[in-house]
RNA sequence: GCGGGCAUAACUCAGUGGUAGAGUGGCAGCUUCCCAAGCUGCAGGUCGAGGGUUCGAAUCCCUUUGCCCGCUCCA
């Protein structure tokens, strides 16, 4: 069964009327890829954070049968870290995400190759306006001599050849140029600065020496503290370090609502493995992960998962088992889907990338096999703020026959408000009873007190924040002491006990 | 980055050269024993921003910012 098609206009519209998703310094026109949570965004954002810290650190997952040292059905070991957005800029040389992308790069829209744009040259025949053009690799122009000869040749021209750097081409005549790993011509992009990282500046005084990066990604931050880690919490291998905190990316399209912001906040994972038993821990998150976010409610067939193709992968995947993507579908992607989580096995990039620029050893030692090296990771990387987004959406439910139209069927665990507390009328002494349940309830739970206007529009109101429940005193609680529990999803009343109030709540919500 | 579209109240929109409007929402009061009910009232917009044309611009022109759609990009 297929969702039934809501607009993303529509869920935008209500996430600003409702207090969900600003756009950021709107009073100033806004600035372009960012956005700011408001006061029910906030909420569910930090529920689905909570939610994730829960299943990733606090209670993570049991072992599965002979991977683990650990027995199985005992519990995984992961610690969490909370590392600086700001890092020396050696680790982003490190990483590979600076060195090739700080320089203008040409890509090759057929092979998926880059090209450093001062690297390339191109050879043409001489004289000759309507031949393709052939690059190559500077130093490297065998090849393209090679198949100008054959051009020359077949359009019986002379034999006359000129090279020059691609930098002396008008980017209006890359149609005719071949690219060096190519046989069509026109596939070279424009020369493109690939600089996504957020510069900044250490120290009051700006120069070059004091350049510093935002983190395009909380990994790296994993990545070195491996060995604190190791050294100062009795961790055996395997085991994860888990992050969660904002990333940043220079976007060059931000689009589609928060989906790709160029601020956004990351859950990430990093389980340090065994290079052989890498494999079947990166099946083993896969179906962890898949079952988290389906127990938040994001069920069905719109959620997928994915296996990247091997030309889609990134640079530290390419040696692994590959990566897989779970996938929500969104209204803006349908049918198509859109990444909520990365499942990749890193290999040992990153801990060989940071051993050979910083010198230090990290390989890990371990004392029952008498083995030394450098652990495997498997990353699942969950986008926050991508989450939030797919939960909104997933929640987003029209109902031409409520009063307000639409609800947000939020699972009641991660609902920004769980219930919301009514005296029926204002008087009697309904609101007495009312405010006090509602200060003993707020103790362990979110909830909202409102006495204010019309019963109808006051559920009316709920539905639209999604609040699973709304406990009504009227005249009953008076008299029997009990009141009416409404449920969003069904409209449907119960009458509970006042004293047991709590207690429903706790068993609806999980608390 | 390229092409197209849009921008009027918190939301959805009307207003095509002559005094800024509606519905919804919000707030206050009255009423009200269960689903945006009723009555009364109130707040809120220099029409995204800047410049130009004009006696006069939300309206026409230019620039710019933001959003949406399609390419491109998303390591």
């Amino acid at each position: 069964m297929t969702a039934p098609q809501v607009s993303m206009d529509d869920i935008v519209a209500l996430c600003k009327r409702r207090g969900f998703i600003f756009p950021a310094s709107e009073i100033y026109q806004g600035i372009n890829g960012f956005w700011d949570f408001g006061p029910l965004g906030v909420e569910l954002k930090n529920n689905l954070r909570d939610a994730w810290w829960n299943a990733m650190v606090r209670t993570p997952p049991l072992a599965p049968e002979g991977l683990a040292s650990s027995p199985a059905g005992e519990p995984l070991s992961i610690v969490g870290v909370d590392t600086s957005i700001i890092q020396n800029p050696k680790v982003w040389e490190a990483s590979g995400h600076v060195g090739g992308f700080n320089d203008p790069m040409v890509d090759c829209r057929e092979t998926k190759q880059r090209y450093r744009y001062d690297h390339l040259w191109v050879a043409v025949l001489e004289g000759a306006d309507d031949v393709p053009m052939f690059a190559f690799m500077q130093g490297e122009s065998g090849a393209a001599e090679k198949k100008l000869e054959k051009v020359a040749k077949k359009k019986n021209v002379p034999f006359s050849v000129k090279k020059f750097p691609l930098t002396d081409l008008k980017t209006h005549d890359f149609s005719r140029v071949v690219g060096p790993d190519s046989d069509k011509a026109g596939t070279l992009t424009e020369p493109r600065q690939f600089n996504l990282m957020f510069k900044t500046y250490v120290g009051a005084v700006q120069s070059e020496d004091s350049a510093a990066y935002l983190r395009p990604e909380t990994a790296q931050g994993i990545f070195l503290n491996f060995k604190n880690v190791v050294d100062t919490t009795r961790v055996k291998v395997p085991f994860g370090i888990a992050q969660i905190g904002k990333a940043f990316r220079n976007e060059v399209t931000p689009r589609n609502y928060i989906f790709r912001s160029r601020e956004f906040e990351q859950m990430e994972m990093e389980w340090f493995c065994h290079p052989t038993e890498a494999p079947a821990w990166h099946e083993f998150w896969c179906a962890e992960r898949t079952r988290f976010w389906k127990d938040l409610g994001l069920t069905g067939d719109n959620l997928n998962l994915r296996k990247h193709e091997q030309d889609e992968l990134a640079h530290y995947a390419k040696e692994g088992v590959g990566t897989f993507d779970i996938e929500y579908r969104f209204p803006f992607s349908a049918p198509g889907y859109g990444e909520l989580e990365g499942v990749a096995h890193r290999v040992d990039f990153d801990l060989r990338q940071h051993e050979k620029h910083s010198g230090v050893k990290l390989s890990y030692f371990d004392q029952e096999k008498n083995e030394r090296y450098l652990p495997h990771v498997i990353e699942p990387a969950a986008g926050l703020s991508r989450g939030v987004l797919a939960l909104i959406c997933e929640a987003y439910t029209p109902d031409p026959n409520r009063p307000s139209q639409v609800y947000m069927k939020f699972h009641p665990r991660i609902a920004p408000t769980k219930a919301a507390i009514f005296p029926l009328v204002q008087k009697e002494g309904m609101p007495e009873i009312a405010e006090k349940l509602f200060r003993d309830l707020r103790k362990k739970h979110v909830v909202q007190y409102d006495a204010k206007q019309a019963i109808g529009k006051r559920y009316a109101r709920m539905d639209e924040a999604g609040t699973p429940y709304c406990i009504t005193i009227d005249g009953d609680t008076l008299s029997g002491q009990t009141v009416t529990i409404r449920d969003r999803d069904t409209l449907s009343q119960e009458r509970v006990a006042l004293d047991k109030v709590a207690a429903f709540l706790d068993e609806k919500i999980g608390a």
